[in-house]
DNA sequence: GACTTAAGTGATTATAATAAGCATCCTGTG
DNA sequence: CACAGGATGCTTATTATAATCACTTAAGTC
């Protein structure tokens, strides 16, 4: 929050309750949400923000730094991340929840020779896929259908 | 392709000229090329597809597990891999270009225990970011002018 | 190889997410 | 406390992707 307000000011942006807000929301909570979700969040504390301002400030946060991205897979769509501490991802191939994860030895992994030849590295994030213990639980109750309805989820398959 | 085949008649879709081709181009080459140039690439064989058939090909492989699409960050569109070996991905900063690398020690990475309460991984995906052998020789050429009017990209701070 | 039929295609029309334009408003500054 | 330029919210565009639908075609059946 202080290196919130401090980036803002260098970088000449007003510091308006409207980017609190958004900020604050991104950063209160683990999960990753998008912006239509951060709209429906902010829009309970201040009724009168728009959408719009939500968008542009979603991404002048990323473009200060101070915010990042999720690469949103599948049909999903961008999800923002106020952790910038190193760390990575655990993501359900279910439900698509997303949570972080820390690992001293993945914020700094071996690279193979190959790489060389491709580029220089700055930084590596690990993406682990699988499914959650909460959409492992449902699926206990949920016998063996085997044409299980489920429509909940859209983004597996994804890299 | 063989593949591609088969497991198109076990799900009873049928194999068009279109599809053909679509997964032909996906398979061909190593980039991870989004819907609109899959689109270009294969119009130039095949003058009369549809940019629709396009996109409904491109789920459709991805709903058989023919191909895979890749977590596209930041404001870009989803781009798909026909890879299914497992393998990782370096990302330029600058340009976006997205290349396959491979490492088994990366296949298997030994997971923190943190892991085990969030839930069950079934595979990990490492994405290497980092500036690639093409654009940092293009950035050695055009000097150190600080204020860089590079346009070029918009997926940097992509987790 | 002709017959049949459901699936696939392409053109067109819709959605959904995100961006631009602009008049008004408000933060930061003197 | 007045000022100026950036920020907001509304409305209107883009852009990517999906649904409709009439027509075509792949792939079994005889
Ligand atoms: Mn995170
Ligand atoms: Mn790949
Ligand atoms: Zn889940
Ligand atoms: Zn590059």
């Amino acid at each position: 929050m202080e290196h919130f307000q401090r980036v803002c000011r260098e970088a000449g942006a007003k510091l308006t309750p409207q980017r609190l807000e958004i900020f604050r929301e991104v950063a209160a909570t683990g999960d990753h949400p998008d912006a239509e979700t951060i709209y429906r969040r902010v829009r309970k504390r201040m009724p009168t923000v728009s959408l719009d301002t939500i968008y542009r400030t979603l991404w002048l946060l990323v473009d200060l730094g101070i915010i990042q991205t999720l690469g949103a897979g599948g049909r999903e769509r961008a999800r923002f991340d106020a952790n910038l501490d190193p760390h990575h991802h655990f993501v359900c191939v279910q439900c698509g929840s997303t949570r972080d994860f820390y690992s001293k030895d993945f914020d700094a992994l071996a690279l193979p020779d190959s790489l060389r030849e491709i580029g220089r590295v700055e930084a590596t994030h690990v993406e682990a896929r699988g499914v959650c213990l909460d959409c492992a639980g449902k699926a206990a109750k949920a016998p063996p259908g085997p044409k299980s309805k489920s429509k909940s989820n859209t983004n597996t398959r994804t890299v």
